[in-house]
DNA sequence: AATTTTATTGAACACTGTTCAAGAACTATT
DNA sequence: AATAGTTCTTGAACAGTGTTCAATAAAATT
């Protein structure tokens, strides 16, 4: 039974993304399943093939999405007038509330493990999104436009390599230390 | 049809985890199935749940093995006479070699979530061994244990960010950098 | 109104992890 | 030595996964 002007194409991708992050960020990554999604878009898992090649075009749809709006939650740090250490402070600090807010969808965009042939041109200029405004601003702290680039490399490894470990709970090494505590030590270390 | 006293029951833990270890380093983690690790056994699956409560208690052992093959690679290290950064720089190298030798082994054990009740002790006990030494060698240049403990928390984090973004090409921004490269500018800026 | 195109379905395939009754092989007892 | 008891191993089964595809129903075109 088809009902082609129920939604365009466009619409039903969009429908899919949308009930996908849901599914993500009520149950977790886990319970993004081909018939789970289409179940809550009210059609079948086959519908879901005729829009998505497979599931991991899906994940990195939604994940596409997730670098957008963390690149939204930054903008505003970017219209403060503020010396740049300030300013990459206050970014690291967004990262982490974005992982505290999100946790699932952080998981789905970073612990998940995703083929390099299946990042597409979308994904790609969302990560572009969150990660030129960062070289931008250590430019004038890292000297070079190379050191500045290897420099907001370092600093989105570090966060990401803290939030994941603190996440599986391989950093419960003797006392725990939390995720700030350790990015602000990180920061006055690497920064000066 | 039993055959019990072919090996026994811990001879028979250690064949899967060797079993299983094999199936990581040629076909990666992917393959690491109950079905698959069985008949490379010789045995099927349910005699491996008479072994392990489930397939993440395999993992588990089997990272734990790991841990302990990075500890006696890491050991050599700690023997020779040199001053603290010579001996951080030497260990984060080793740390990269055994990521590049052992790619998949590295994957199951850093990029495989695993839900913190799997954690056994025989883990822990392994994942200090290749984290205590680093905090000793940390002491003189932190200042207090609870800075060094903090250190080498960054640094583990921070090798293991590069380590992980690069594997999923999720660093392929702008111009490609090398893991060597951003881990010895990291040291350079963190340890001074 | 008849025909063509296309979206949607539902069944099917090969795979997962996991459980468990049945039975075979070993041990202990008579 | 025969019997009884214990324990190891199996293979089938269940519920789930991703994915494919012939059949079909609805819309578009003629």
């Amino acid at each position: 039974m088809a009902r082609r002007k129920d939604h365009t194409r466009e619409e039903l991708a969009d429908l899919a993304i949308h009930c996908g992050r849901e599914l993500v960020i009520n149950e977790g990554p886990a319970a993004l399943t081909a018939r789970n999604v289409a179940k809550k878009m009210g059609y079948t898992a086959g519908t879901l093939y005729n829009l998505f090649e497979n599931i991991e075009a899906l994940i990195v749809a939604i994940n596409a999405q997730t670098l957008d709006s963390m690149a939204r939650r930054m903008a505003p740090i970017f219209l403060k007038k503020q010396d740049p250490e300030t300013r990459i402070r206050s970014l690291c600090c967004e990262y982490l509330k974005f992982e505290q807010d999100e946790p699932q969808l952080w998981k789905l965009l970073f612990a998940t493990p995703i083929d390099r042939e299946s990042l597409n041109e979308d994904y790609h200029r969302a990560a572009h999104e969150v990660f030129h405004p960062v070289t931008e601003t250590l430019l004038p702290v890292s000297g070079s436009e190379e050191a500045a680039r290897q420099d907001t490399k370092i600093i989105w490894s570090t966060l990401h390599g803290i939030c994941l470990l603190q996440q599986n709970h391989k950093l419960d090494v003797a006392e725990n230390d939390t995720a700030e505590v350790l990015v602000d030590r990180f920061l006055s270390n690497f920064l000066h």
